[in-house]
DNA sequence: GTAATCCATAACCAGGGAGTTATGAATAAA
DNA sequence: TTTATTCATAACTCCCTGGTTATGGATTAC
């Protein structure tokens, strides 16, 4: 399982990119104009990026007479979240078990 | 605030890499050599890997003799998990701004 | 109809990073 | 002491990707 984890990681690893999600996420629906202007890139690394996210399920686009909204997808970060809660679940479960041997060997 | 994302998104993001990290996760310490034996590319190239995660704060590395013993580190994730429980926060917050809206549209 | 705007795609370039083999330092075993 | 094991580092190669400029299609404004 979790294959997804994989392209998200991948997706959100360059800080460019992540920026423009990020401002997505604070600032909802932009358009490509709107977050070139500020994202230090030029128009066609912006729209790159844009179908990254959009490829890894991180954002939607929607078209309006020549110019395109993205916004961030809400629950696209779902498996990320999972991924994390199971990793601190294993070393936990582990100290727990630790806790058991320790309190079993005092008795 | 928030260099810390960069570096775990940049680290979590090679497959190999974070298969190394999720072993040590699920099955607690390990040595480089215990490593290598299953990760499917050579001993160098894991010791690389560890480096990188040691170098984002993700295991720790215990000298005993001629070995390394590697193991994950518990809270090393929170950046992450905070980076997450933010973006999904913004989406959130604006949901509700336009339910309230919505709902002062409806007296 | 013509000009201007918005965006996506193509083509190309440069840097980084993940992999390899070779090697050496340190420790354990003989 | 000599040999074998374990790991880290160096040196190198190759590919992937993020950036650029150039361009064209679609839409709006004049």
């Amino acid at each position: 399982m979790s294959a997804a984890p994989d392209l998200l990681f991948r997706t959100l690893a360059d800080p460019t990119r992540r920026a423009i999600f990020e401002r997505l996420c604070r600032e909802g629906e932009q358009t490509v104009g709107a977050l070139t202007a500020r994202s230090g890139v030029s128009q066609p690394a912006v729209s790159k990026h844009l179908g990254a996210l959009k490829q890894a399920g991180l954002v939607r686009d929607r078209h309006e007479g020549r110019q395109t909204h993205y916004s961030a997808r809400p629950g696209a970060l779902n498996p990320l979240i999972d991924w994390t809660g199971q990793m601190a679940g294993f070393w936990q479960r582990r100290l727990d078990a630790l806790d058991d041997l320790l309190k079993r060997m005092d008795q």
